[in-house]
RNA sequence: GCCCAGAUGGCGGAAUCGGUAGACGCGCUGGUCUCAAACACCAGUGGGGCAACCCGUGCCGGUUCGACCCCGGCUCUGGGUACCA
């Protein structure tokens, strides 16, 4: 019977979304199981055989654990929001729900072709009013929330207005973008814009005067995490640092919960590190430095180095501090406005780049707290104001930053550990012995001295004479930022809120959503404002409660509406809460559906979202949970990050200067020039040479130069795309091979957290096991199951399989199964088994894997219903146990023989035979036993001298 | 610079507990079938040697009866991150 994957996948596919096999419901009869692939942005180029790489993996995990009796959740959807469509719309006018329409059908086409088992029913978009109805909805949640670091919670602003208009600041403990002090007679003096203003330093969403990532050429400002090396991740292009007001989301408010979140899940190691590294908590200490006149500021800086306060030769203001200006002498003020104005025209990317030590005193000087010391104050770019205070005490000995500083300005460096050598470079290791602190005959406040103690000690000390004498305090500093969440953009989703006397409202909950107006022009505004600037009907009407024609504003009861959107990360962040209950009109996600299914079990996508997408996503289910809407902590149990499937890309050589083109074995005696073509037109690196010339009307022409009658192409592995001409469309390998075979070789291709190239070479490998599994079944023409008993042999091959699918899926070793399937089936085949009682749990094994055949043949068994109601079987030892046992002589390490033993063998007996072999004889002529070693079932060494 | 991961045949990769290194697949070689080719099937395939054997998991050293695996020191590759005080 020949196997027609083509038929058979076509016939299963229909009938599963016939029948609806994979719509999953609350189920309090069975345990849940989430399984989620982060869901993809849908691109104009469709998908390439990388990307179904994650889906594959998780969808035989989800089937496998449905087969195991959970209820399983497998959803899918489209992160529809995002630049290239919008930038397409510039460039063609073409409108971005258009593009993203289309889109998302190539996508879902090409995605049935795989047979994935996902419940289509629950399907969302980003775009889709109904879907950022609820991102608009946790915004303005946010928005109107504060928090609390006593009771480690955001809770409703209405009981921070209580506590401000009752006790103003005082005792208050909470996450703030500045530390504000005023009684309650000054907040209940205060006018509403003045409240409103107020309220805004504390709001989990708020308004803020940021320095913000501004790339000019896609005219939006950007997340850090969407800059890498001064330049837009996407693009490419400059971004400069500005000044300007945006929304923002007080990320920095739950660092540390978000630092020991990490600590209870299941993800890997490197992706925890990122993350940790990334919210870079810092513990350090805050020190006052006072300076000479009463109208100068005393400066605040941030350590971790208390220890090194006896080295302060200098101290170092970020150019953007706000202490720059009043500490400013007269003498001084031209070179430092120069220094400033300098900064500010160079880009991160110039900075970084050319990394001169630069810098210009400001002419003051502050006292050393613990010495009384005259200290030079500097104005530098190495000392950046968005960390710490934005101003640092400068110890050129033990800092290399400083050191560099300090040579290049030639002022003091004084070393502090015992036997350190500053001349080349500082020391900056936190290991030795503290001296010089203070140095003889320096008299230092109280008498207190480091000298002697280690510097892990002396920083203890340093602490707490801080902290007595009320120098400063400590202090816990944490790297990571609030996150901007404005864009000036228009395909993103639109802010639920409005303009009043230039403060910010939000709309009411009950008026959501608010769509995203149409415009005719993409691009900002002539007066520079974004997209939405060209929307004529965006006011808000606070009587009728909805948007209306701009020409209506009179700010009296109809407002202008925000004009910035929303960035990516929006929508992406509670996408899996809303598959949980995407229907739900009222509600993100009804409490009854959050208890059921709780939170993700298995999430497998890219590594590259370790720091946007997955730390904000964490941010945001911490919220909701605050709120009560999520009942889980952590969004996201287990993490598997699927690795790049890279291109191989194909070359041909020609001789410079000809139209000839040279094998990959001769070419070195030519001088040429490596061309990349079309993988497509080439077969296990022979190219197919009509079809190259045809390719392009420049090699209409083209001769050849062969080896053994084939033109033998070059390759390197690259990133698969266009320009490499080296994309596979998995579309092309269903059609050739079948969905299941395309489903095994990504599988068998290597580790799935690996990054590996896409090699075509290997997949008729995979297509030929495939043929000989369905063979198994076949009689010629007839189905050759039958009842007979299985034998010993039959059941070990059977059992063997079993244990090895079944520990490879929990381990997520997908790569280890496909082989172990082979054995078996070479065993099974050769031991002519056609027992009901073992081809029937060898279909429900392999059905994981390579669904349509699996349906397929156990449709030919006799069954009616799908094989994925059936239960997944079970493992029992006593089909392996052995009653003999292959061991291995060896003599000192190096393996002689095998021998034979019972297995039930004691170890004496084991020696015995071993030694009584007539092999043994050979070996040990002329030595001695010096002892025996056995390991059982395995190895018996016998050491010898 | 710092952090993380890795290095095994011609290639992708196995060896999940420190116990016969190279499973399985690709490729290659030989054979069967065919007028021939493709497909398919069978056999062989780490290197050296006629053989007994010897050598072999990036490099150097150590622990051990025994090391791809553990420890110390390097080299290289991939990824992340970077004036974070």
């Amino acid at each position: 019977m020949e196997y027609n994957f083509t038929d058979i996948e076509q016939r299963w596919r229909k009938r599963w979304a016939d029948e609806k096999i994979y719509h999953v419901d609350i189920d309090g009869e069975k345990p849940k199981f989430y399984v989620l692939n982060m869901f993809p942005y849908p691109s104009g180029a469709g998908l390439h055989v990388g990307h179904p790489l994650g889906y594959i993996a998780s969808d035989i995990y989800a089937r496998y654990k449905r087969l195991c009796g959970y209820n399983v959740l497998n959803p899918m959807g489209y992160d529809a929001y995002g630049l290239p469509a919008e930038q397409y719309a510039i460039q063609t006018g073409q409108h971005p729900a258009i593009t993203t329409e289309q889109n998302i059908a190539r996508y879902r086409e090409q995605l049935d072709k795989i047979g994935f088992s996902f419940d289509w029913d629950r399907e969302v978009r980003t775009c889709d009013p109904k879907y950022y109805k609820w991102t608009q909805w946790a915004f303005l949640r946010m928005y109107n929330s504060f928090y609390c670091n006593r009771c480690a919670s955001a809770q409703p602003i209405s009981a921070l207005v209580d506590h401000l208009s009752t006790k103003g600041t005082e005792g208050l403990d909470v996450a703030q973008t500045e530390e504000l002090h005023f009684s309650a007679a000054n907040w209940n003096a205060m006018s509403e814009q003045e409240k409103q203003q107020t309220l805004m330093n504390y709001r989990l969403a708020y308004l803020g005067e940021t320095m913000v990532n501004w790339c000019a050429e896609l005219g939006t400002v950007l997340a850090n995490d969407e800059v890498v090396d001064g330049v837009s991740v996407r693009g490419g292009y400059p971004v400069v640092q500005k000044k300007m007001k945006q929304w923002c989301l007080r990320v920095s408010a739950y660092a540390q919960r978000l630092l020991d979140g990490l600590n209870g899940i299941d993800w890997s190691e490197s992706i925890k590190e990122t993350q940790r590294n990334w919210i870079g908590r810092s513990e350090g200490t805050e020190m006052v430095f006072h300076t000479n006149s009463a109208d100068q500021p005393e400066i605040t800086i941030f350590t971790t180095r208390a220890d090194t306060i006896f080295g302060v030769t200098f101290m170092v203001l970020a150019p953007e501090s706000e202490y720059v200006k009043p500490l400013t002498t007269d003498a001084q003020r031209v070179a430092v406005e120069q220094y400033v104005a300098d900064t500010k025209k160079r880009t991160e990317r110039e900075r970084i780049a050319d990394r001169r030590v630069s810098g210009v005193f400001t002419g003051s000087y502050a006292q050393n707290p613990f010495t009384g010391e005259q200290i030079p104050i500097w104005v530098s770019d190495y000392v950046l104001s968005g960390y710490g205070t934005g101003a640092i005490m400068a110890v050129p000995a033990h800092d290399s930053r400083d050191y560099a500083f300090a040579r290049h300005f030639n002022l003091p460096i004084r070393p502090l550990v015992e036997g350190c050598d500053v001349s080349e470079e500082s020391f900056d290791a936190k290991e030795g012995i503290v001296c010089n602190s203070p140095a003889t005959g320096v008299e230092s406040l109280k008498g207190f001295t480091l000298n002697g103690l280690t510097i892990k000690e002396a920083i203890v000390a340093t602490k707490q004479f801080v902290t007595d004498n009320r120098l400063g305090r400590v202090k816990t500093n944490y790297r990571l930022r609030d996150a901007i969440f404005s864009r000036q953009r228009y395909w993103g989703e639109p802010f639920p809120i409005y303009y009043k006397d230039g403060m910010p409202q939000p709309i009411p909950e009950e008026c959501l959503p608010i769509e995203l107006p149409e415009v005719t022009k993409f691009l900002p505004t002539e007066s520079g404002e974004p997209p939405l600037g060209n929307a004529t009907k965006w006011a808000w009407d606070t009587k009728s409660l909805q948007v209306v024609d701009n020409s209506l504003i009179d700010n009296q009861t109809i407002f202008p509406l925000e004009l910035s959107t929303m960035p990516g990360f929006a929508g992406s962040s509670a996408y899996y809460l809303r598959y949980m209950d995407a229907h739900n009109d009222t509600a993100l996600v009804s409490e009854k559906a959050d208890q059921y299914w709780r939170n993700v079990d298995l999430y497998v996508g890219g590594s590259e979202h370790a720091t946007g997408h997955l730390i904000y996503s964490r941010f945001w289910n911490k919220f909701l949970h605050d709120i009560g809407v999520s009942c889980e902590e952590e969004p996201f149990g287990k993490l598997v990050n699927q690795g790049m499937i890279q291109g191989r890309s194909n070359f041909v050589y020609r001789i410079k200067g000809t139209q000839q083109f040279v094998s990959l074995g001769l070419k070195d005696n030519y001088d040429v020039t490596p061309i990349h073509v079309d993988v497509n037109i080439v077969e296990n690196d022979v190219l197919d040479i009509n079809a190259f010339r045809q390719w392009r009307p420049e090699y209409e022409n083209a001769e050849f130069i062969l080896e053994d009658g084939k033109y033998i192409c070059g390759w390197a592995v690259e990133k698969m795309s266009k320009s490499m001409f080296n994309v596979v469309n998995p579309d092309l390998i269903v059609e050739r091979y079948g969905a299941d075979t395309l489903r095994i070789y990504e599988m068998f291709l290597g580790p799935i957290n690996q990054s590996k190239p896409w090699d075509s070479n290997g997949i008729d490998g995979s297509a030929r096991f495939l043929r000989k599994f369905w063979n198994l079944f076949f009689d010629n023409d007839t189905i050759a199951v039958d009842d007979s008993t299985p034998t010993p042999e039959n059941l070990k091959s059977l059992h063997k399989l079993i244990k090895k699918i079944s520990e490879d899926i929990e381990d997520f070793s997908f790569n280890t199964s496909v082989p172990a399937f082979m054995i078996a089936t070479t065993e099974l085949a050769s031991q002519k088994c056609h027992s009901r009682q073992i081809l029937e749990p060898t279909v429900i094994l392999l059905a994981p894997f390579a669904p349509h055949i699996a349906e397929e043949l156990w449709n030919r068994m006799g069954h009616d219903a799908t094989v994925f109601d059936e239960k997944w079987p079970v493992f029992d030892e006593k089909y392996l146990v052995e009653s003999t046992v292959k061991m291995a002589v060896s003599f000192n390490g190096k393996t002689r023989y095998t021998i034979d033993v019972s297995a039930s063998a004691s170890n004496d007996e084991v020696q015995q035979q071993a030694l009584g072999d007539a092999n043994a004889a050979k070996y040990l002529e002329g030595h001695q036993i010096v002892k025996v070693i056995v390991v059982p079932k395995r190895i018996v060494n016998i050491v010898i001298k």
